[in-house]
DNA sequence: AGGTCAACCTGAGCGC
DNA sequence: TGCGCTCAGGTTGACC
């Protein structure tokens, strides 16, 4: 599920039981993720406290009382589970309650805050990663380095976008895709707010600039921000006991959709692949 | 240089 | 019930 909204709700959740609290112990159980745990990463961060913990695109980082930052993806499955003294609960996401029980097999990476506080990493998948840097050097990571503007900064408006889409001619999606072009839209938001802004999946990114940027990039704010509030909404919650997933597919409009009748005109939502992901849309609508 | 695509890995859902 | 196939919220390295 992760992409920005998601990694945002997840950050928020996780800086309420770890912020201000010491880092008691780390077990690790996989080091093969996306790219290996890197070696000392358990002593790097056991007995350091958390000062914050931050969000760059789809990237947590835990700022460490030492100058350290853990730097944390969920990729496509990562989930952060907080357990706390029996009760489990997991942030932004829903968690089946079977799969709950019997995530342990996928719990990677698991952090002890204290009174009896676990935060556990699942990643089926092993998508994601974590690393280790430090204030000085994090701007220049190379998982940071190349990233573009956080779509939520003030800074970050219509003739913002139309700059870094000039001279591109792949498809709209694709570019908006792109962590250099924009950091931290994934899939479903971006389908969602070319939905939203009118603007076919398909046109050749330099095309859009003047009022078509400052609309997809009006969208693009909207979607995300109530995605946010949604998954705040949604981050205490428990499983219903039928396991459905989330609140956040209720409010999808063509995510997802391939064949109901577009929420603007009624026509059949379309599914076309782009760059090997799944795009859907309304083609009388979005132009 | 820019763009496209398979690969990474596991699980869920669906048709048969 | 089970098998086999397709698809999945991301990123990247190899290849036109």
């Amino acid at each position: 599920m992760p992409e920005l909204p998601e990694v945002e709700t997840v950050r928020r959740g996780l800086a309420a039981v770890m912020e201000g609290r010491p880092i008691t112990g780390v077990t690790v159980r996989r080091r093969d993720l996306r790219r290996p745990l890197p070696a000392g990463f358990e002593q790097a961060l056991t007995g350091r406290t958390v000062v914050s913990i931050g969000r760059r695109a789809k990237y947590l980082l835990l700022h460490l009382d030492d100058g350290t930052v853990a730097i944390v993806h969920l990729g496509m499955s990562g989930r952060m589970v907080i357990d706390q003294a029996g009760g489990r609960e997991t942030v932004g996401d829903f968690v089946h309650p079977a799969a709950a029980l019997a995530g342990g097999r996928h719990e990677h990476v698991v952090f002890s805050v204290g009174n009896g506080t676990m935060v556990r990493f699942s990643d089926p998948r092993r998508f994601g990663l974590m690393d280790l840097s430090t204030e000085e050097t994090l701007p220049a990571h190379p998982l940071l380095a190349a990233l573009g503007p956080e779509p939520l900064d003030d800074a970050f408006d219509g003739p913002a976008l139309a700059a870094r889409l000039a001279g591109k001619k792949t498809p709209i999606k694709a570019a908006l895709l792109d962590q250099r072009v924009v950091a931290g839209l994934g899939n479903i938001y971006v389908c969602e707010a070319l939905f939203s802004a009118g603007l076919s999946p398909r046109r050749g990114a330099h095309t859009v600039r003047g009022a078509r940027a400052d609309h997809l990039v009006a969208a693009l704010k909207a979607v995300l921000v109530d995605a946010i509030a949604a998954g705040g909404s949604t981050l205490r919650d428990h499983v219903t006991p039928s396991g459905e997933i989330g609140y956040f597919q209720y409010s999808f409009r063509v995510y997802g959709r391939e064949g109901d009748p577009c929420p603007g005109c009624g026509r059949p939502i379309a599914r076309i692949v782009q760059s090997g992901r799944s795009t859907f849309f309304c083609s009388a609508c979005q132009r």
